[in-house]
DNA sequence: TACTACGTTTAGTTATAACTAAACGATCTA
DNA sequence: TAGATCGTTTAGTTATAACTAAACGTAGTA
């Protein structure tokens, strides 16, 4: 007996809850899931069939994993149809998907936490206890913040991120 | 004129969509900020004040924060209430969430990926072309969740995960 | 130009998560 | 022991997000 089937759709599942763990729709990844299992691109029709969702669905879900760069579009002459395929390269898809969150709402949330510190520092007639007691917690919370963002930075504009670099980090955390 | 409240409560809206990012209820986001920017710990009852929040809520979003390490009970004698307190030092709330994390959801995705290699391994009477490329895919992701893993082992166990630990890794990422 | 085959968008539905109000059990006090 | 004051739990409600079905716009094709 071939139980290929099973094991593939076991795994789709598996995907569709670390999807889901991480805040995403759980078609986003099955998709992925059923695109990284499969050996050529997939058109959306045959995205709609072996997952069962609909083609909306199917559509705006494949937006969101190609906006991350887990997946490509790839286009076939004399074909009107999108195909996709699944990113293989993850430690690229790790620098897509940090660069991506920074740029939409990370950035917002450093941003009001900087905006409560300079409005904190801007009013500075009022100078009593509980004020200067706001103006350094905030402070460090922002400070906290801007490191991490420089992380994150780092971590995107890296040309490469692959296994080296991250042994070699492994060996700092030691 | 003294806006100092305007500003907290600007504050608390902000931690509130940080909060939402991440996939936690904006309520935590809120409670924390309530938290963070007070000078002594509150009671639960305080806390629906300031939050608007339901007791119900609070409790539920309070127990959140406890176990992820951003808050702390504070128990005073003779004082029946439970008090909270916001931790201040934030690298050591990343450590307690990862490892937070990685008892729970993500360990268990883990396994599901783990599993379904060991699946495919398991039929090795049927060798064809198509369970060699499963095969190969699958297990290359399983690496790449290992390393992960391993990533957020290094910085869970860590005694104190600092500003000099992400300088040093700073560097590295150059 | 009309027809067909796409992907996207929209309106409405369903599923899921967060919340409220109230009941509850436990613990301290008189 | 009776009463009061907590935090938690539960049942029901509300808000939010993901989905389906169908309409739509667009671009190739006859």
């Amino acid at each position: 007996m071939d139980d290929t089937p099973q094991i593939k759709q076991s795994f789709v599942e598996g995907m569709s809850g670390i999807s889901q763990f991480w805040g995403f729709p759980k078609g986003v990844g099955a998709i992925f899931g059923i695109l990284y299992l499969s050996p050529d691109p997939l058109s959306l029709d045959e995205l709609v069939q072996q997952s069962g969702l609909s083609k909306g669905a199917i559509s705006t879900n494949v937006r969101t994993l190609a906006r991350l760069g887990l997946i490509h579009p790839v286009h076939r002459l004399s074909d009107r149809k999108d195909y996709y395929e699944a990113e293989t390269d993850f430690y690229k898809a790790v620098r897509a998907i940090l660069k991506e969150r920074q740029n939409n709402e990370f950035d917002q949330a450093i941003a009001s936490v900087r905006e409560t510190l300079e409005k904190l520092e801007a009013g500075d007639g009022e100078s009593d206890a509980e004020r200067a007691f706001l103006t350094e917690r905030v402070r460090a919370l922002k400070d906290f913040f801007d490191v991490i963002d420089s992380l994150n930075s780092a971590v995107a504009r890296l040309d490469s991120l692959g296994l080296n670099t991250v042994q070699n980090v492994l060996k700092i955390l030691k």
